[in-house]
DNA sequence: ATTATATACTTGTCTTGACAAGTGTTGTCC
DNA sequence: GGACAACACTTGTCAAGACAAGTATATAAT
C-alpha cells in the first residue's frame, strides 16, 4: 500500500473518480511524449501516422500488404487509409498495385526510397524514444506496460484488434 | 521480477527497444479508452476537448478563464482555443465578455446551459468511466497513475504546463 | 506625446481525420 | 447466367487541429 491510508474513498480533488483520474493522467502523459515524437518526425515531415505505417510496411517487406488491413493494423486504426497512402505514395516511399487474382485488393509495399528514409531515421528514433521514457527503469516499464496491457484487455477484442503485437 | 528472466536485454519482437515499446503501449491503450470516450461525447455532439473545456470553466465558475489560459489549461492545449470557445458560444453553453479594465483579454464563462449539460451528463461519463478502467483495482489504477506521473516528469516543465492538476 | 514593443486574441490557410456515399470487383443464389 | 449482396477501395464533404499572419489594446521608451 502507499502513502495513502485508504484503499477505495481517497479522491483526488478535481476528479469524479480514480478511473477518472486515470484516463486523464493517461491522456496527459500520451499527449506530452507524443509532443516529442511529432518534433521529430516533423523534420522528416512524416505524421506518426505515417511512420507507424512505414514501419508496418518494412516489417512485411518484401511482401506488400493490402490497404484496409494496414489500416486495421495500426495502432491508431484510420479510416481512411486511401490518402494517408496517397502522400506516402506522392513522395515515391510507398508503392500500390492492384492484385491480380483478386482484383478489388491492393497491395501496398514500401520502396526503396522508403527503406531508405526509415535507415536514415533509427538512430534519431531511438535517442527520441531514450528521451521520452528512458528515465524509467527497466523494471518500471515492464509494469506500466503490464498496467497498460491489463486497462486495455476488456476493450481490445470488441473496439480494437491489434494485430501487430499484442 | 516477471516471467522474463533477463532484466535489461530482452526485447519484445518487433518493438527496437523498450522504451519504443512503453511509448506505443501506451499509444494504443490511450487511443482503445478514448474510442470509448468519443462514443459518449458523440451522443453530445461534444468533441473531448470542448468536453474538457467545459469542465474547466465549470471549476472557475462563478468566475470566468481568459482565453489563453483555457488553452494552458488543456489536457491537450489547443493553439486555437478560440474557434473552440466559438461552437461552444454558437450553442449558449458559454458566454465571452471583454473585460473592461483590459480590454485585450476575453474572459470566458459556462452558461446556465452549459452546466445544465455537465449535470444531465454526469452519470454517463462516470458510467463510461468505470467500463474504460473499473476492472482495475484501486491499487492498481495507483500504481497506474504513479507510473504515469513518473513518466511524464522530464517533460513536465519544459513543453507542458498543465496547470489544474498535477 | 509619439513611437515601439508586448500582449491577447482573431482570422486565414493548409493539412489531417471522420463519416457517408459512390465505384468497381467478386461471390452467391435462384 | 443474371440479379443481388458483399467486399475493397475511392471520393466528397465537413469538422478539427496546426501554424502563421493580422488586429486591437496596453505598456514602455524616448
Amino acid at each position: 500500500m502507499e502513502t495513502t491510508s485508504e484503499t477505495k474513498t481517497v479522491q483526488q480533488p478535481g476528479f469524479d473518480s480514480q478511473e477518472q483520474e486515470v484516463f486523464l493522467q493517461l491522456w496527459r502523459t500520451y499527449d506530452c511524449l507524443k509532443a516529442l515524437e511529432d518534433q521529430l518526425f516533423g523534420k522528416y515531415d512524416l505524421s506518426a501516422q505515417q511512420y507507424n505505417a512505414l514501419r508496418l510496411l518494412e516489417a512485411a517487406a518484401p511482401d506488400g500488404i493490402q490497404t484496409m488491413d494496414l489500416g486495421r493494423r495500426m495502432i491508431s486504426r484510420s479510416p481512411d487509409t486511401t490518402r494517408l497512402i496517397d502522400r506516402l505514395e506522392k513522395r515515391g516511399f510507398i508503392s500500390r498495385s492492384r492484385r491480380e487474382d483478386n482484383r478489388r485488393v491492393v497491395e501496398i509495399s514500401i520502396s526503396q526510397a522508403g527503406l531508405d528514409l526509415l535507415r536514415e531515421m533509427d538512430a534519431e528514433v531511438n535517442e527520441m524514444n531514450q528521451k521520452q521514457l528512458g528515465h524509467l527503469s527497466a523494471q518500471q516499464q515492464q509494469q506500466l506496460v503490464k498496467l497498460l496491457r491489463l486497462a486495455r484487455k476488456p476493450h481490445e477484442d470488441s473496439t480494437c484488434d491489434w494485430l501487430e503485437i499484442q
